[in-house]
RNA sequence: GCGGAAGUAGCUCACCUGGUAGAGCGACAGCUUCCCAAGCUGUAGGUAGCGGGUUCGAGUCCCGUCUUCCGCUCCA
């Protein structure tokens, strides 16, 4: 575990060493829980980006992505849930410094009373606390618990905190208009991108001429105010989501998530990686949306953690916007049962839901290619750093190297750049031993690197040096973006 | 939010029990180099997280504060 710690430690800093990420704001200490990335960071995360939402995409010509905006209407997230499943308070005990959410804590108190015959006590305690989270009534809720005398396990006693709010989403003020009451004017940070797919889903449906079964993409940011926001980019307060909504069929929900669930996997799969650090994970207790809900996981430096979700979410979402909008969320299916032989008709499709973490994918991508080598030899120690991409995740495609800084030879690397540029991330660098070159180029995880001798003057050839194996190879020149365009397929 | 540890150059660290900061690596410029880091020369870079206190004098002692890491708590 130590290990994996160190792993882990190694992993964030070579990210801030070379230009992958940075903590926020890092010049003012900071900002917790949020990160930047930078020159190479970028570079690595839109490719996972692209390539994410090219197989979604382009290659089902029932999917289609839309780019919805990050506010949203605030009755979206009483709509969702998120207003009133997420606000959960929570008080502390002073002696043990345990927290608890208000309602669990009261609703084992009522359950310890009932398993003792006072069930009407257990029955009133409930139904006060259910009237005064109703109305955020903090104060008697919080005389509630110290009137009944109830008392922390851990330390026994009721020497209890102030109760305080736990908002899960970040909300600002929307127009210029001042209000008598602050919460028209409230709107929120969408805490999560499906609600814009749901919201879309019948403008799309009607533009796009969408058939059931049918998925709309997205990727975009979203904000949760996490109480405890650790494990660098694994858990941030900004990150970005790449979701998938799909709908279908009422009754053929299941076999739409059992091949989505496949479907997922067979993508990181596509990546290289290997099977062994996958896994899924079952969820037995389902969420206020839920059917049938999976995660896949990644043995992370950290641990098997979740790096996407599959969920089964019926037609709660689309149903519960026809019910707040009060606008008809229908489709009209004309295909024909077999069953009845007639059409199935109207009604709310079910929906299948696949979402990805962009940040948690670029972590786990991080985290596969991060590799230290032992190169040392009987004449002298020796080690590298490399990151071993995927070719078509590389920041950097190509790199070009004058073996040395002249007799022509920056000349000929230029001219390879310029011929190569405008198909992929090329890197020009003439300065230092070639060895330190290509182990600048491994830390940067750049699959290619090229370097021009004087023997390219006379043949047009030039060395080619693959990043993992450290092997190289004489190739005509104009070879080159051939075989990296091959590689980055 | 609680407990523990730590904050000195881009990175890793040193300065022992207080006397106004050093090294290695890295970076940059140049030299050398015909294929895998640690060959030569030179240059830049720190008001020692921040604020206050004690002291003739503090990176070094005390207090506060911020940030980070580890553990706990929460997690759709």
């Amino acid at each position: 575990m130590a290990n994996d710690s160190n792993r882990f430690q190694a992993i964030i800093s070579h990210c801030k060493e070379y230009g992958f990420i940075f903590p926020s704001s890092e010049i003012y200490d900071g900002l917790q829980a949020v990160y930047d990335y930078g020159q190479w960071g970028s570079e690595l995360k839109k490719n996972i980006r692209d390539y994410w939402w090219k197989s979604m995409t382009q290659l089902n010509d029932n999917i289609v992505g839309i780019d919805a905006a990050i506010f949203m209407h605030p009755t979206t997230w009483k709509a969702s849930g998120h207003v009133d499943n997420f606000n959960d308070p929570m008080i502390d005990n002073k002696d043990s410094k345990k927290r608890y959410r208000v309602d669990h804590l009261i609703e084992g108190f009522a359950d310890e009373q009932v398993a003792v015959g006072n069930k009407q006590l257990a029955e009133d305690v409930l139904s006060q606390m259910d009237a005064l989270l109703a109305k955020d009534d903090f104060a008697s809720l919080k005389k509630l618990i110290e009137d009944n005398k109830i008392k922390c396990a851990i330390s026994g006693t009721s020497n209890w905190t102030d109760i305080r709010q736990f908002n899960l989403m970040f909300s600002t003020e929307f127009g210029s208009t001042v209000s008598a009451d602050d919460e028209d004017n409230k709107v929120y940070l969408r805490p999560e991108t499906a609600q814009g797919i749901f919201v879309n889903f019948l403008n799309v449906q009607k533009t796009g001429r969408m058939k059931v079964p049918f998925g709309i993409a997205q990727i975009g940011k979203a904000f949760r105010n996490e109480i405890v926001a650790r494990q660098f980019i694994f858990r941030m307060r900004e990150f970005e989501q790449m979701e998938m909504q799909f709908f279908v069929r009422p009754g053929t929900e299941g076999e739409w998530y059992k091949y989505w669930k496949e479907e997922r996997l067979k993508w990181h799969l596509s990546l290289g990686f290997d099977p062994a650090k996958y896994r899924y994970h079952d969820h037995v207790k389902l969420a206020h949306y839920a059917k049938e809900a999976c995660d896949i996981e990644f043995e992370f430096p950290i641990g098997f953690k979740e790096v996407e979700g599959i969920h089964s979410r019926g037609d709660f979402d689309l149903s519960q916007h026809e019910k707040f909008s009060k606008k008809k969320q229908n489709y009209f299916d004309n295909d024909i049962d077999p069953a009845t032989g007639k059409a199935y008709g109207n009604y709310i499709p079910y929906v299948i839901e696949t979402s990805i973490g962009l940040d948690r994918m670029f972590l786990l991508v991080m985290s596969n290619a991060y590799t230290e080598e032992d190169l040392s030899t009987a004449e002298k120690p020796d080690s590298r750093v490399v990151l071993k991409f995927p070719a078509k995740l590389a920041p950097i495609k190509l790199a070009v190297f004058p073996l040395v800084k002249k007799d022509g030879l920056p000349e000929i690397a230029r001219n390879i750049i310029s011929d190569c540029k405008s198909s992929f991330r090329c890197f020009y660098e003439e300065k230092d031993a070639i060895g330190k070159r290509y182990r600048r180029m491994d830390a940067l995880g750049t699959p290619f690197c090229i370097t021009v001798d004087h023997q390219s003057k006379e043949d047009n050839t030039v060395t080619i040096r693959y990043r993992d194996s450290m092997q190289q190879e004489r190739i005509a020149i104009d070879k080159i973006k051939e075989i990296v365009t091959a590689a980055i397929a």
